[in-house]
DNA sequence: GTGAAAGCGCTAACAG
DNA sequence: CTGTTAGCGCTTTCAC
């Protein structure tokens, strides 16, 4: 005897399927009689609509998807990830509303799981780490299913769009530096394929006005330390780092340190996306608070919303903030929060 | 219209659908001219097999579960969820299979999921965070879910179990702080009910002898500083506190420090699970590294051997180290590394 | 208010 | 080698 289906809970309620059906749906009405049988009849077989079939006469999957292009790698030492999917799950869960998880490493692989989605994974999807021109938003387009894009994507689309102003972040951190008397500021970006990691950098740029000390990073730990090196090794080097992530920037400081520079004092360091243990770091790290939990809820409450046929919109959180720690020196935080949320 | 069919492949290529599903799972021989057709049609219509519809035909969702009982605040800074997704997923991601997630806070609401997990939404589930005699394990048992249990399950069950020995480094830790003169020895640790949590307090326990230092946190900051307040404010005080988790510690460490306590001279500190940014704290945090990403690759990989029916076993990985670093004096860490991977 | 029957898109016998 | 015929478990017309 396999799982109880409708047709078990029917036979049981002395009922048909259709009637079970609208008595839990509630699409139709139903007698209370006749009602409270089925449902004690459910209870006692601990019967559970499948989701499957469900799905497949609704097409409706009751899931949401994300697919990730990131190496599980990168995903591991990642601040904004978890926090992120907690947001969504926080939006999801009190729904019931699952959420599917899929990586691809190949550009194929991203478009079968994005079709796989799109054949009854998944309702709608959110579309994180944009590229300018994403290739994503007109297939997925093409595809009709529902997407939340997460990040300033700025050529025209369909889709509801979750922004965050990134920007304004880096231009006051630069010019805090400046108005500390560095002259030499360099950047360490993300990759420049992204959105996020242009808006950080053109940010930097219309502040400093020069790209001599720009180097273009991965987000990575190495590419932290070895960028570090290159642009300590100029003739003449900068006496602060802008990195793209806390990641490149712990690393940086780290190397910086092994080469005997103080920081701030001879290298002010500022990272972004404010891990939860930043604060704590020696010296605490000058950071970008972003509030990826509040993103990840709000994303995945549009998306329900566009689902249910809602037409899609545009919303900018205001939820970046610099948080100035003792690497860019001049504190203005307490030398030991616990928090900083 | 729709999205293309199996159907519509099936007159396309002037066969029949039967023909069509087996040119693709190759579950019987086909000429080649004719899979040629199939493959030229399925092509040119964009197709990809609903694995809905083939999940509720074959009862297999190509998909495996993790329901979460905690709570999405917790999940957001936690060391050990991201690296073990990625875990996961690095398993999952070559077969194609995906990751369904879900958060329930209550206990109906897990029931709930697990069931809608085999109702069809995955084929088996890992499960973690156990209890002692925890109630999922004969539930999910009943339910005829194939499961892989993380952790030192102890009692008996059916199920792939992918264990580590949290015990030896905590034995290790307090016989190294002991051999440092500490006397007073306390430990902060997680919910009771969490085996996990009992084999870190057990190792303490075995070797301290005494539970007058053992208080119950519930592995946030909170607790980690309410717990360390009320430790440092006994009539004697402890010299040496561990805890359940990095968090927890870095909390205590922090509030010990605003009590105007040097770190590790007046009081030592530790932790558990090695965030990746603890060694790089002020100053670094002794902690126990436990390789959460291959251990979701090993329990991973375990679910899908068991879900293609082959007899669950149990595993028990060699991947808990112990970190000394400066937060318990004498390091044996060069004092800033980039990594201890 | 409830029942009967026709699908949703696929796979799996059973034929030939 | 390929076509036919039933389902998988649910929802949803259309009747009564």
């Amino acid at each position: 005897m396999g799982r109880p289906t409708i047709g078990d809970v029917a036979s049981a309620a002395g009922v048909t399927k259709a009637t079970v059906s609208h008595a839990f749906s509630g699409k139709r009405p139903i007698s209370p009689a006749t009602k409270a049988r089925i449902v004690a009849a459910a209870e006692e077989l601990n019967w559970v609509p499948s989701s499957l079939a469900r799905a497949l006469a609704t097409r409706r999957a009751n899931a949401i998807g994300i697919v990730l292009a990131r190496d599980p790698e990168i995903l591991a030492s990642d601040a904004f990830f978890p926090a992120f999917i907690a947001g969504v799950e926080a939006a999801l869960a009190p729904r019931e509303v699952a959420l599917v998880l899929q990586v691809a490493s190949t550009r194929a692989g991203e478009e079968r799981a994005y079709r796989a989605m799109a054949q009854g994974r998944a309702d709608g999807v959110v579309v994180l780490d944009l590229h300018a021109a994403d290739w994503r938003v007109p297939f997925l387009e093409e595809l009709g299913l529902p997407a939340v894009l997460l990040g300033a994507y700025e050529d025209a689309s369909t889709f509801s769009c979750v922004r965050t102003d990134d920007a304004a972040p880096v231009r006051e951190l630069v010019d805090h530096l400046l108005a500390q008397g560095h002259t030499r500021i360099a950047h360490v970006s993300g990759p420049m394929g992204y959105v996020h990691s242009r808006v950080r950098a053109s940010a930097y740029l219309e502040r400093t006005g020069s790209d001599e000390l720009l180097r273009q990073g991965d987000f990575t730990a190495r590419t932290g330390r070895d960028l570090t090196a290159e642009l300590l090794d100029l003739p003449e080097r900068p006496t602060a780092i802008v990195y793209a992530n806390d990641t490149m920037a712990i690393a940086g400081l780290s190397y910086a340190r092994s080469r005997g520079l103080r920081i701030p004092e001879d290298l002010a360091v500022a990272g972004f996306d404010d891990d939860h243990l930043s604060a704590h770091l020696s010296p605490p790290l000058t950071s970008v608070s972003t509030d990826p939990r509040r993103r990840g809820e709000v994303a995945a409450e549009q998306l329900l919303l566009d689902i249910s046929g809602r037409p899609p919109r545009s919303i900018t959180l205001d939820c970046t903030r610099l948080r100035l720690r003792d690497s860019t020196g001049a504190s203005t935080e307490p030398p030991h929060p616990r928090s900083n949320a």
